[in-house]
DNA sequence: CCATGTTGGTACAGTGAGTGCAGTATAAAT
DNA sequence: ATTTATACTGCACTCACTGTACCAACATGG
């Protein structure tokens, strides 16, 4: 692949180190005195480089909230992929989203607090949304095909599912509730029904 | 309520022909020369007004490719209650959203393949279609009741529905067809079965 | 171990979105 | 006729983000 694991350079730790200081101490001024209050002078300043070099590890001042998504969406690609060919798309999509829940920590939900709570990371969350639906979209029309309306149909069904997972998540963080039981009913109940079989009463 | 349709004023009817020119004149350049060659400078000057003019207008530059958005939203909420109260809200839900479609003509087309090709109006589309999600959240809530576990049904089931309509538009902006069927058949696999029922089979 | 290319970071100047404020001119209200 | 409200302007300012030239430290091949 395009990286493999190898050793930790002495030079890419320490790029990996000045993207970590950057991430955490975005995330802590954030919370701690508001992101419009927070320039970007003040992250590079805390993390103790330039703020120039602030703009080489992200491209967005918010986006330095979500330092792992890359990683995520990668994970979230191979688990999708994991199980067996012969499995129902969307029984498998359902099973990788609900053992996703799995792996919120604390720290994740106290992100999710922060994310619901400031429109511009609301934002940014959703634009990484965007890479999780073509991750789906993708994967249920290499199953479906690559006809127009399996596009749309596939495009559809990551969008809502997406939607439902989001909506759970900010009210997790909003509220404070664990939210998985609704999720999995809901999600039950949308991709019970196999989708790539026709409808019969309508 | 607070804005009742009264005769238009003088200043009244001047401010929306700028408001109408500035809008008119940002998408037209937006399409012209892109959306980052384009600067609110350029807006203002086209529309024959000073740049600070414009954001009294719009709140930003993206904002300004959806001038119509506020009144489209009071517009679907009064759709949404406006039937019996006695009838099931999903399936009130689902036909408001269908016949949403009917109003989509080749002027909004146009516009959604502009949003479809253009990350900046996409972001601001999806901050949009969340005015849409809390209309719906609402009325499901005003029909199930103020309990946390029905908000974070609610909220689940706006974001998804929506995620279907929006990727049936942006599918239809980019590709050009026609995806009301398919939105129909979605919605009808997603909201036919009443959601405020138990499930039996899980 | 030295020469050389590579890379993470810096300094600096610039663009453009968006805001606060102090105006002006004209429509509207009294 | 005087006052008040409002659509708009001009200007100065902040800040996110970019292009470019640069440096210093590391890596690599002979």
């Amino acid at each position: 692949m395009a990286s493999t694991r190898r050793q930790p350079s002495a030079r890419e730790s320490q790029r990996l180190e000045t993207r970590r200081a950057l991430a955490e101490d975005a995330i802590r001024l954030f919370s701690l005195q508001g992101f419009e209050q927070t320039t970007v002078k003040d992250i590079a300043a805390a993390a103790g480089v330039s703020t120039r070099t602030f703009f080489l590890h992200f491209p967005t001042k918010a986006a330095a909230a979500f330092p792992d998504h890359v990683e995520r969406v990668e994970d979230f690609i191979i688990r999708l992929n994991d199980g067996s060919p012969h499995v129902n798309p969307l029984f498998q999509l359902r099973s990788v989203l609900l053992s996703g829940f799995h792996t919120e920590n604390p720290t994740r939900l106290l992100r999710y607090r922060l994310v619901s709570q400031v429109p511009e990371l609301r934002d940014e969350d959703a634009r990484t949304d965007r890479d999780y639906e073509n991750a789906i979209a993708a994967y249920l029309m290499s199953h479906w095909g690559d006809t127009a309306e399996a596009g749309v149909r596939a495009n559809a069904i990551a969008n809502a599912v997406i939607g439902v997972v989001r909506a759970t998540l900010v009210a997790a963080g909003e509220r404070g509730i664990d939210a998985r039981a609704v999720t999995a009913e809901i999600l039950q109940r949308m991709l019970g029904t196999p989708f790539d079989e026709p409808l019969h009463s309508m």
